[in-house]
RNA sequence: GCGCCCGUAGCUCAGCUGGAUAGAGCAUCGGCCUUCUAAGCCGAGGGUCGCAGGUUCAAAUCCUGCCGGGCGCGCCA
């Protein structure tokens, strides 16, 4: 960003100069190789058919044009027509300065200033404990809403918590029954009921709290019954994500919207603009008027489906006037979510404000064997137990390391074996050298100077680091806006990487001079920074020290 | 059958709104600790980017078709 901004005119201006302004929006990006600079456009190749010239030829009267003041910047045509821009190793120690300059926030951006954003993930229904498909949804919406608010949003975390409908009561006939099987009586178990080995344990509580007084199995046992499972089950859920250092601050109750009339006046609204119909004594959304298949909202029992409280929901959020609303969601919701936003466009709503996230699923790999992950089955491997094997620091990055839209394999044996070699070892590590430099230096009585000259600071190694560091603010915005935190993720890596290269070279303490000393210690500074709020957008934290695993 | 996603090195995956020689980690092989932490550094091998067309000066990237895998498609959530 800064490079970019730092070309534009000049290549804005080249551009007129050679009456081809307006033809082409003159992109600027960052070639593969080195080899060809730190910038590169191609407009010339893009102008070669508007102008009918060929692109070598566009490229040399452009070059001529390009006035770039040579200490700051050079220029050169390469290959079939591309203009690369190299800048001087100077150029790049006085964006250091610059960005040191900036202090421990170096990173956050303005861009969301004053803007409003509510992220809602997890969102898992209180019907057990958490399992590795939730973990990868925390992480992504934890780390999204991170990024936006690190880009200037005001963010609200927030958790839609399904507490009304049919599963709920599922899950209380199954504790109930599992209760009166404790007591000893022969209580059948429904038959779709929850069999994971918690509902027995949520039952002894029961039994524990209640004795054998809830034997009269009347609604209002059942409903005392659905009551502390579901309390036992978010209890749960909040521990699980605390330890992944997730907090929401709104919990959404879905039977509030039952409530407070809410549900009722989306049926209201849709009546009125004649959106729903009945038929076998249940009411339909017509959304086959907006190319998507009718669906029922209110059953021939009374009750309603899921996607109208869903509904009621979004327009709760939309109407709290967010600038922006993100839902992370798992695959399994991509038709959901789609009816669900036609529904409020056709009670017109903008939702361009919506950005639906989604993320495939978890798959889980055991010896070669796929693992099928089933709740109701009981059968799930937990987030709490992977959280357990291999730390909250290993779980977060695992799941960040991939695009939301791969499927993502989970090898356990891989995750605990690669626990001591995880890639996020490699980001932490280099954070902890860097303390231990600073702690190395105080011991010394070395006093950093964060004004230091940073002029000396052009061999190969150094330049590669600050070309890197540099980037940091327009990583964070790419990922935020994209909605990928892989990228961060990666960015972070070629960080530590260039350090580490860095480091095994030279020396920073025991440098040659005393002003080499201490630009190289501005520059571990501004790496610690970057390392630091990186990780802490990806929620993982950055260690002081870390024990030496060999010798 | 219809919809969404994926197919890139032995394995798991990056590849930025099309760009110059396709990358990383792990695994394999070879070097490097009297030094601010070797959870590190340097190097090597390993690819018809699922297949076939199309658009383009330029395709792993965009379009179409096919093959293979995942997930949805309920008066379950």
């Amino acid at each position: 960003m800064l490079l970019e901004s730092y070309v534009e005119p000049f290549l804005q201006q080249a551009l007129e100069r050679i009456g081809a302004a307006g033809l082409v929006t003159p992109e600027l990006e960052v070639p593969k190789v080195p080899e060809h600079g730190d910038l590169a456009t191609t407009v010339a190749l893009q102008l070669a058919r508007p102008l009918r010239r060929p692109p070598r030829q566009i490229a040399e009267e452009l070059l001529r044009h390009l006035q770039l003041p040579p200490e700051d910047c050079t220029v050169e045509l390469a290959g079939p027509g591309f203009i690369n821009f190299r800048f001087t190793p100077h150029f790049f120690t006085r964006l250091l300065r610059t960005i040191a300059d900036v202090g421990d926030e170096f990173g956050r951006l303005s861009e969301g200033a004053g803007k409003r954003a509510n992220v809602e993930y997890v969102s898992a229904n209180p019907t057990g404990p958490l399992h590795l498909g939730h973990g990868r949804n925390a992480a992504l919406g934890d780390t999204i809403a991170n990024l936006l608010e690190w880009c200037g949003y005001d963010v609200t975390r927030e958790y839609y918590f399904n507490n009304a409908g049919r599963q709920m009561a599922l899950l209380g006939q199954s504790v109930y029954a599992r209760y009166r099987q404790l007591l000893g009586d022969d209580y059948p178990f429904p038959e779709d009921g929850y069999h994971g080995d918690y509902i027995w344990e949520i039952a002894r509580e029961l039994l524990h709290q209640y004795g054998d007084s809830l034997r009269e199995p009347n609604d209002e046992h059942l409903n005392l019954s659905r009551r502390t499972a579901e309390a036992w089950c978010f209890g749960r859920i909040r521990r699980s994500l605390e330890r992944m250092g997730i907090r929401h601050d709104v919990y959404f109750n879905e039977d509030s919207l039952y409530h407070d009339g809410k549900v009722d006046a989306i049926i209201a609204a849709l009546r009125e603009r004649g959106l729903v119909y009945e038929q076998d004594g249940a009411l339909w959304i017509a959304l086959s008027r907006f190319g998507r298949q009718d669906r029922v909202l209110v059953k021939s029992s009374g009750e309603g489906t899921y996607r109208l409280p869903d509904i009621a929901y979004h327009r709760d959020k939309l109407e709290r006037g967010y600038d922006l609303i993100v839902d992370v969601l798992g695959a399994d919701h991509i038709a959901t979510i789609e009816d669900v936003l036609t529904a409020l466009r056709a009670l017109g709503y903008d939702t361009s404000r919506v950005k639906v996230v989604l993320h495939q699923f978890v798959t889980l790999v055991e010896g070669g064997q796929q693992v099928k992950m089933s709740k109701r089955s009981g059968k799930s491997y937990t987030l709490d137990e992977l959280l357990e094997e291999v730390g909250p620091d290993v779980v977060r990055f695992f799941f960040l390391l991939r695009a939301p839209s791969t499927h993502l394999e989970f090898d356990l044996e891989l995750a605990r074996q690669q626990t001591e070699l995880n890639p996020v070892f490699y980001l932490q590590y280099a954070h902890a050298r860097i303390c231990s430099i600073f702690r190395h230096a105080a011991e010394r009585g070395i006093v950093p100077d964060e004004t230091a000259d940073l002029r000396c600071l052009v061999l190969p190694a150094e330049q590669a680091l600050i070309k890197l560091l540099v980037r940091f603010p327009e990583r964070v915005r790419k990922a935020a806006r994209l909605y990928e935190p892989q990228l961060l993720a990666e960015y972070l890596r070629e960080v530590a990487q260039a350090f580490h290269a860095f480091y095994h070279s030279y020396r920073i303490v025991g440098a040659e001079t005393a002003e080499q000393m201490h630009a190289r210690l501005v520059m571990a500074r501004v790496t610690q920074r970057v390392l630091r709020n990186g990780l802490g957008i990806l929620g993982v934290s950055a260690p002081e020290r870390m024990e030496r695993l060999q010798d």
